[in-house]
DNA sequence: TTGACTCCCATAATAACCCATGATATCCCA
DNA sequence: TGGGATATCATGGGTTATTATGGGAGTCAA
């Protein structure tokens, strides 16, 4: 299983390519397709991304049916919702990586994510975001302050 | 179950590297990946670090949803909350041994935990913690006093 | 041609790798 | 039980490999 931990912070190029960080391009390693797949965050400015592998998985789950795809909605949104996998494939995008490990974000992607020259990759353990660095700052200060408060207020 | 206990002050060099005590590197034998992770503590100026075994558990236990994660989140901050394990994805480093055990500390690590020249290793069973040297000693005091006084106070 | 994209090469900074040293701690054997 | 021989450990520094980043040349399609 692939799992995408710590944050970095790359630059952008006149291009718009920006380099996948070494740690997750190993972490996908085990995929045959050298590149990720991404698609807008439904609850965040910032954009979603994963290996092929787990899309793969992703796709297989629902195909069956048998099994109730519960685990993988989480994986994908924290949440539960139907058709919601048909919209994720609507919305994603395939970036293979060029020589240097680095991908070309899509002009309606980095709109999304308010992205211009620099970008935030954001491990999320079996998947990653990818921010616009200002936002992410704010967004990860908020997550980290409720944290602290319930973990101090909580059971004291 | 690796298990670190003890207290370790270690000399970090020009280079940013700092061995990690043996005994905590053996304790650390049986997983594959010759490393920690790390991540800035949410309660005090401190680095958390444990093996990556436990990530992987944890990330597992995650995508599985099969169990309630509750005993790995009381493995992390030793309470139990939602939304968490995301949060700690993206602030943890996985910090690889060289060959001498050492790892290099992230300069976002280092400042948030104030550390300097040297570092402090502390036990605290599952996972361990790295402080500033006079800062872990002013903590440990005050924690030594706290469990003294409830310990005369109440029982006595 | 023009524009968008892929492939290739260059480079500065950084991290990984390798070897060396002094200080402890451990072992072994009389 | 002593005490020298031997490992292990923390530490230092030099060399090589990797990474992120930049830009140019070739390709394909409109």
């Amino acid at each position: 299983m692939a799992s995408f931990i710590s944050t970095y912070e790359n630059k952008v190029d006149r291009k718009g390519r920006v380099s996948v960080p070494a740690a997750y391009r190993s972490a996908l390693g085990n995929d045959t397709y050298q590149g990720v797949i991404a698609y807008p965050s439904l609850t965040d400015p910032a954009i979603e991304g994963f290996g092929r592998g787990t899309l793969d998985q992703l796709i297989q789950r629902r195909f069956d049916q048998s099994l109730d795809g519960g685990d993988f909605t989480q994986t994908l949104v924290g949440k539960s919702e139907d058709g919601l996998v048909e919209t994720i494939m609507a919305l994603s995008n395939e970036l293979p990586f060029d020589g240097e490990g680095r991908i070309i974000l899509p002009a309606r992607l980095v709109e999304h994510a308010g992205i211009t020259d620099r970008a935030t990759f954001v491990g999320r353990g079996t998947r990653f975001q990818i921010w616009a660095p200002d936002a992410c700052e704010k967004h990860q200060a908020a997550e980290v302050a409720a944290l602290r408060a319930r973990l101090n207020g909580g059971a004291s």
